[in-house]
RNA sequence: GGGCAGGUACCCUAGUGGCCAACGGGGUCUGACUGUAAAUCAGAUGGCUCAGCCUUCGGAGGUUCGAAUCCUCCCCUGCCCA
């Protein structure tokens, strides 16, 4: 992928690209800022967008600098959140940061990624450390935050901790030295304001580099409310699944920002699905298979694909399924509760009664069956959950 | 410190003495349909020993035959005044 490629492509907005294309020839290896909040250990799909945009640079030498907020997860960014959070424990955060790492260097450098937590730094605050940094800046400033202004003009709860996260991100930067810090679009402000106090105090200001907000599989914000993520620790089978109930107007945008499929064959494929020529299912098969390859590898996407046809599209039973031990006749209610199957005795008549459990693909309709076995069968529940049952 | 408005199920919201396990939306689940775990449509969505019972409407008490709804105190949030 070319220098241009790398700085347009899966890109929203670098302040300023003519400073940061000046920086990349000047043959020093920069310091490539990225900050993550350790409240939140797993990354998803969305993350990904941006680690593979650090990795591209790191490809050219650049050193990453990644930072884990252990001060600033006790805050919690209020950046596209409209409530406050409750403070960590230490032992959570550093549990997070862990997991977190774990996921971050599937796709980032390890060999070339400088990692700081913010506490060597933070520790040793003082109040007049507080002063020097919050003199700096204004209500008036903070307030052009739209999620700070937009909380308080709803009169939401706004504590003046909060107003701190911008700030404390910002000196971030002069701890690590920053040259350049990524972040989704939402973090624009926060980073401007590292680039601002850089400048303040005197030192070279860092590039802003934000990548876009990738849209959740069913085109609405990505989020877990929503329940329209792909986590990076999702199993290859989980990971096809979720690509193939994604929205068709979303295929197009997820090639572009996480597989490295030429911009060419894109294209093609959008001028093909537009005219009707091409099958979105089949584009969203090519595209699990992508993705699956570059987070596992080929061969988990060919196994994931040749269970989803079965399963899905062929409506066979899945290759393997947890399994159940029934020795003794036992009523169908306490077996799906037994077996894992509903959470509830409630529910699990629930089910029953709405003509989703079946035994060896046999609907099961009376919730006083009694359930015996000679020989192993298959209990299922909706489309997607199996137990083997086995006597 | 004073005044006013609020705190309802996973989330948002309606409910201001019995018809309330609580309207509506989101989410989730199930069914139908399909190119798919898409879209659309329909239903369900506290628990249980299930025509009944138990637990739930910020917390603790109280009034009442009966409380999410009334009273008292407390906790939390926003606004206005100081």
């Amino acid at each position: 992928m070319d220098l241009e490629e790398i700085l347009t492509r899966g890109v929203a907005e670098i302040i300023t690209k003519e400073e940061l294309l000046e920086k990349l020839r000047s043959g020093r290896t920069l310091r490539l800022k990225m900050g993550f909040d350790p409240s939140k250990p797993n990354l998803h799909i969305g993350h990904y967008v941006g680690l593979r945009k650090i990795r591209q640079l790191q490809d050219l030498g650049h050193t990453v600098v990644l930072i884990v907020g252990d001060w600033t997860a006790q805050i919690g960014d209020p950046s596209g959140r409209d409530e406050s959070r409750t403070m960590l424990d230490p032992e959570t955060v550093r549990a997070n940061a862990e997991t977190y790492m774990q996921q971050f260097f599937r796709v980032v450098d390890r060999s070339r990624t400088e990692v700081r937590w913010q506490s060597e730094w933070f520790g040793k605050f003082t109040l007049a450390d507080v002063f020097n940094l919050t003199s700096r800046f204004t209500l008036g400033q903070m307030m052009a935050h739209e999620t700070f202004r937009k909380r308080y003009e709803q009169g939401l709860p706004l504590s003046l901790m909060e107003l701190l996260y911008p700030l404390l991100q910002a000196y971030d930067s002069i701890a690590v030295d920053a040259d350049v810090e990524f972040g989704g679009t939402d973090q624009k402000f926060n980073i401007l304001a590292g680039r601002e106090l850089q400048r303040m105090l005197g030192k070279e200001p860092q590039n802003v580099f934000l990548v876009p907000l990738l849209v959740g599989l069913d085109g609405r914000k990505m989020s877990k409310t929503f329940n329209n993520t792909i986590d990076l620790v999702d199993p290859p089978e989980e990971m096809y699944g979720k690509i193939m109930s994604m929205g068709d107007d979303v295929i197009i945008e997820y090639f572009i920002l996480t597989t490295d499929v030429p911009m060419a064959e894109i294209e093609e494929m959008e001028r093909e699905m537009k005219a009707g020529r091409v099958n979105p299912r089949d584009l969203k098969m090519r595209l699990a298979r992508e993705l699956i390859t570059q987070l596992y590898d080929a061969e988990a996407a060919r196994k994931a694909e040749e269970e989803f046809v079965r399963v899905f599209q062929r409506r066979e039973l899945p290759s393997e399924m947890p399994q159940f031990r029934l020795t003794e006749p036992k009523n169908i209610v306490d077996l799906l509760v037994e077996a894992g199957l509903a959470a509830s005795k409630s529910e699990a008549r629930r089910l029953i009664q709405q003509g989703g459990v079946k035994l060896n693909e046999e609907v099961i309709s009376d919730i006083e069956a009694t359930i015996a076995l000679t020989e192993p069968a298959v209990l299922r529940v909706g489309k997607r959950r199996f137990v083997q049952l086995v006597p």
